[in-house]
DNA sequence: GGCTGCTGTGCAACTAGTTGCATACTCCGA
DNA sequence: TCGGAGTATGCAACTAGTTGCACAGCAGCC
């Protein structure tokens, strides 16, 4: 249940729509949890029902509307509750790797072509969390509280893709080389 | 879509029960595609009507009667589509990203206490793909096709491991001297 | 006026994951 | 005989993720 959590975290930074949401959802936290407007609607709602968000009518000029959610004091609770909570790491689902697991079953050079892709967008996506990290943090050992857990958690996404680049090159060297034999 | 394929690719080496491909599942395929009893007998069901898998009643002798299932040229087929298929990787959703993201908003010391529990789940888990690495593969540059597959998917998980590690250590080092100031 | 794009809010249907529950057969030990 | 463990097969209820669809307000442009 950490959309709910993950709601919390940016709501209790900045009070906000269920739009803004869906696009912080869509950029910057999206990097860590992703979700879509459809989820974030309902979560919200279930939220407001649960007194751990609340809700003001907000009017516009110039745009529609809008409802703008802070979180109340019972959310901050719950978000303090579940940030204590024992966790346990997510059990994985990795697509990629049935298709290496079962590339016999058909043509390997395919699969490898596969990784190859993949190696692309783990590339694409370690590129641009390194832009994020000169950009935002161009002095880490600077770095307290807030900013230094937001900066953590993007040396989490940076160590994920490296270790899947390395990973996608062993995969294609090492299947280039069955392929030859 | 993948647990089918993930079965078809299990099933394909070796037919079996719906128990057996769940034992499989709590193991070695578990691994990299996690996926419950009661997930595959559903998914087994849907398959079989699909076409993909036969299924052979077999009485046996001090135990229950089973079924066993065995992947059908259909299944065949349809797995040698899916790996010529272009995916994309999943989206992303991390529990203690979210947490380290939200540290402020409760107490840092006790989220870091999570990131060692974290850390030691991910360090036994290295420890076991180690020991399969070294028990089921000495000597990786004798491998070839199916086999060499299931080191190179082994291998993914190793590194996979031990980026989580190496960021569980900066992560800790880290709040662990915030938490000093 | 109509279309497009941005802001803003939803509902609905379906699938996949999770958890609980259940039944049956067989063997073995107290 | 009964209970526990292992083998074997499911159903059910609920939640979370995915995708499609829809409507509304407003501004700008052809």
């Amino acid at each position: 249940m950490a959309l709910e959590h993950a709601i919390l975290v940016s709501l209790d930074e900045r009070p906000g729509t269920g739009y803004e949401l869906a696009r912080r959802f869509d950029k910057s936290i999206g990097f860590f949890w992703a979700a879509t407007h459809q989820q974030i609607y309902r979560t919200l709602k279930r939220m407001d029902d649960l007194g751990w968000v609340t809700a003001e009518e907000v009017a516009q000029d110039g745009r529609p509307d809008k409802k703008v959610y802070r979180v109340s004091p019972q959310g901050r609770q719950e978000l303090q509750r579940w940030l204590e909570e024992a966790g346990e790491p997510a059990t994985i689902r990795h697509d990629l790797s049935v298709k290496i697991r079962g590339a016999s079953l058909g043509d390997p050079g395919k699969v490898a072509d596969e990784v190859a892709r993949h190696r692309g967008r783990h590339a694409e996506r370690l590129d641009v969390y390194r832009a994020i990290e000169k950009k935002d943090f161009p002095d880490p050992s600077a770095l307290h509280g807030r900013r230094l857990h937001q900066y953590l958690v993007l040396r989490g996404g940076i160590k994920a893709e490296e270790a899947l680049l390395e990973w996608c090159d062993e995969v294609l060297v090492a299947m280039r080389e069955d392929d030859r034999r």
